[in-house]
DNA sequence: AGACTTATCTACCACTCGATACAAAACTTG
DNA sequence: CAAGTTTTGTATCGAGTGGTAGATAAGTCT
């Protein structure tokens, strides 16, 4: 059997594009007029490689997710439960202010709200940030059980907490906030986070 | 002279249904044909009352603001910083949960990027957050020069923690979140506010 | 009433949207 | 080389986009 002609494009450079594109002007507002220019390549390669629009959108957010996931690694490996929230916020005004990518989080700016046949964009981001907050929820039980959270902090209410202030930094971000404009935010943040021998937070 | 054909249709209550469908579609997503549709008018009446689309946006974020600028009173009024902080985030966590409208803020969900032909509506948007945020920061100073906000706090920093948090229970609120959500966020967020005879947040 | 002004409706414009049919090209295998 | 398989580019599809021309309807003014 013979093996076709190969792909001429490189799959994981063309998703970087096509990432850069979604991030820049959200689901709807990129065309795929866009996308193919920014990933050189023609609609029937695009076709061939994801399905769909649809399909290129997850294959970038999967490509989002992994590249990530280094970042989070670093974050849950946070020593205690504040350390965790601070290397969380503070890593993400860095991400969010990286003149690599476009300002802001792919997850929230990727799509809020959609049009007709759209619909379910909207779901898929969502559930996608809500991923890191279960990642920062199950850590600070975790932590709780460590004894370096208090055993009256709610973990879930402090994931909840830090996983918006996450999503109100990418919209900050998005409107041309500077790195010191969300590394303030996340100091301020970090004031409601319990300190080690000290609880704010406590179940109502 | 004549004073010609009157409106048949009421501009406000039109701009109430726009104001949905922006809301809840965003402005990319958001076609003329649901515009049209939703306002029970026809396209020539909707860009001889308002010019274009954008146009017609611009008339909603006004009515939007307009009333908005009741709670926001409301909010300002609050005898301390801290009590103003208190209700504008539970105000939030109320109006982003009000099942009269779609969840969220219109000016996070109606769009933080846009496609080509709109790329000024992510400006015009973020340019409407910030007027809350300067009211909340002239707040602040005031509350600093009466003396329930401690010298040592930073206003604008506080300003723009809150306005960062509601913007974060925005998204929160459009993907899902009931109103305990938000006001569990409201409360932890809370904690980050200096208390009358404490100052947790200061210059750096 | 009749002139004048403005709004509304039908129908349509040029264009862009996401997506595809088809044939030529480029590779592996026999 | 020839057969088989997959990708690529051209050219285009039908549907939907924001927006408008022109005629008609509905008022106010003299």
């Amino acid at each position: 059997m013979a093996m076709g002609r190969p792909r001429s494009f490189d799959t994981d450079k063309a998703l970087d594009d096509a990432m850069e594109v979604f991030w820049r002007h959200g689901y709807d507002g990129a065309s795929l007029a866009m996308l193919t220019k920014a990933m050189g390549i023609k609609p029937p390669s695009l076709y061939a490689a994801f399905g769909s629009k649809e399909g290129l959108l997850k294959a970038a957010l999967d490509r989002y997710a992994q590249r990530r996931s280094e970042h989070m690694r670093y974050v849950l490996a946070g020593p205690t439960a504040r350390d965790v929230a601070e290397r969380f916020l503070f890593s993400i005004a860095e991400s969010h202010t990286d003149p690599a990518n476009p300002p802001g989080c792919l997850l929230v700016q990727g799509g809020l709200a959609c049009g007709q046949g759209s619909e379910n964009i909207p779901f898929e981001l969502a559930s996608r940030r809500a991923l890191s907050e279960t990642e920062l929820r199950e850590r600070f039980v975790q932590a709780q059980q460590d004894g370096d959270l208090a055993e009256t902090a709610d973990p879930a209410a402090l994931a909840r907490f830090l996983s918006t202030v996450a999503s109100g930094m990418g919209v900050l971000a998005s409107s041309g906030a500077d790195r010191g404009a969300l590394r303030e935010v996340a100091r301020v943040s970090l004031s409601a986070f319990p300190e080690r021998d000290e609880m704010r937070i406590v179940k109502p």
